[in-house]
DNA sequence: CGCCGTTTTGAAGACAGTCAAGATGCGTGG
DNA sequence: CCACGCATCTTGACTGTCTTCAAAACGGCG
């Protein structure tokens, strides 16, 4: 993954806007004017991109690292709504809508990312439809993820939406090893509880049983080995 | 509203197309062009206008009606995701993403709908660019509501939930009288509870509290009349 | 190696879900 | 227009499970 990143600074970013999913399709002479509309930053571990109500009037795109997208209820409660990486975009509310950011945006990590001003993005739009064909490609994709945690929050048992959370893991981060899958998990107990909407307690609770049944291996508190997939495919019904 | 429907068969659905909010800013000729694409259908409350994982290759257009989008889990139980009412639209992900239908789309009441097939939208889409824009909005709207829905579900108490869908109605379907604001549910306790992912049984618990509390007063079972707005908000946090 | 923050574990309580029975409302047909 | 019957809604009692509060264990970082 990172051999592909650009920190020559001098290719114009080129290779950042390749590797963003909604420039896909266009020519090295179309990517470079892309290229040159964009401005890079940098956040550490912990560092807040976005704020919930602020209206940054710029398209983020993450080149590198994670990103977590969460809102505060007034009892002050988090509920983590995404979990961005690498070639995903937030901002468009902004963009698009003309509203005020929907959430706030914090780097889980060392992140990398790139931004387009709403001007030239809208000119990039109007120069390259097949943009917004992507961006609502990749919009729909998001729909898709967001109506099943509600019919998960709505309708499945607590074990079945941890479960979803830990397949999910799988397939971004997961790792094949002699044993298992081993994960490196993005967040700590207090993040997965936030993710899926239940108390921390009860995450640990149920982790233990997992492990208990041989389903997984909990590896200190930031990676967990999974064992038996198809085990844990059966808690998904 | 009901003024503004075509019945008449010859004008070419125009006036349909100008009610739905992707086409708004295409002049006289561009909508006459839309209009020539678009096929109209007619359901009945309780039809089905789309099974989940279906792969009908059009954007279906609401006109008139009312319609709910819904899944099931592997129990039976059912999960409402959206309530559609005139202007809005499905059948996106088909288009763009090439993917299944994810939800199972039903009239409420009798529904009017306009479809475009996938290669007539593409080439609109083609020629009119603006209307890609105006779909990202709507796009960006409905992942605000699906994230607020998340949230509601994540971290609300059920109270907070069932004050959040009434004031959802009241902005939609509410008429103000001299008493309060009176609203015409467009669905049953059933439908209400799976759209707020809570059993049946407790939304009538709930709702006769409010009542006892003078907040609302039910009428029969399909209309609520909301006396004390301000009250009914302060049961959000 | 030691400390601090996170996680686990325990026990108690609250609250929504379930099952079942009774009441109400709605649409039908007479 | 009224009356009937079915479907839906309400109410009650109980169960199960998640949350909360508190304390102990653990892990990770300096």
């Amino acid at each position: 993954m990172k051999t592909n990143s650009c920190d020559c600074g001098t290719c114009r970013h080129k290779l950042c806007a390749q590797r963003v999913p909604i420039f896909f399709g266009l020519n090295e002479e179309e990517l470079s004017h892309v290229a040159d509309l964009i401005q890079r930053r940098q956040y550490l571990k912990g560092e807040i991109i976005q704020l919930e109500g602020s209206d940054a009037d710029c398209l983020t795109i993450i080149n590198q690292g994670k990103v977590k997208a969460f809102r505060y209820t007034q009892e002050g409660k988090e509920q983590i709504l995404y979990l961005f990486s690498e070639g995903d975009f937030f901002g468009e509310s902004n963009l698009f809508g003309g509203r005020k950011a929907a959430y706030h945006a914090e780097a889980l990590e060392r992140t990398h990312i790139c931004m387009i001003a709403r001007n030239d993005f809208q000119e990039l739009v109007r120069r390259y439809p097949e943009i917004s064909v992507k961006i609502i490609g990749a919009l729909c994709t998001r729909l898709e993820r967001l109506e099943t945690t509600v019919q998960n929050m709505g309708t499945r048992s607590v074990e079945a939406r941890i479960s979803s959370v830990l397949l999910e893991f799988v397939e971004k981060y997961g790792v094949k090893n002699s044993k298992g899958i081993l994960i490196a998990l993005p967040f700590s107990r207090e993040g997965m509880a936030s993710y899926i909407g239940i108390a921390r307690e009860t995450i640990s609770r149920k982790l233990t049983l997992l492990q208990d049944a041989g389903i997984i291996e909990m590896i200190g508190n930031k990676k967990i080995l999974l064992l038996n997939e198809e085990a844990l495919r059966r808690e998904l019904d």
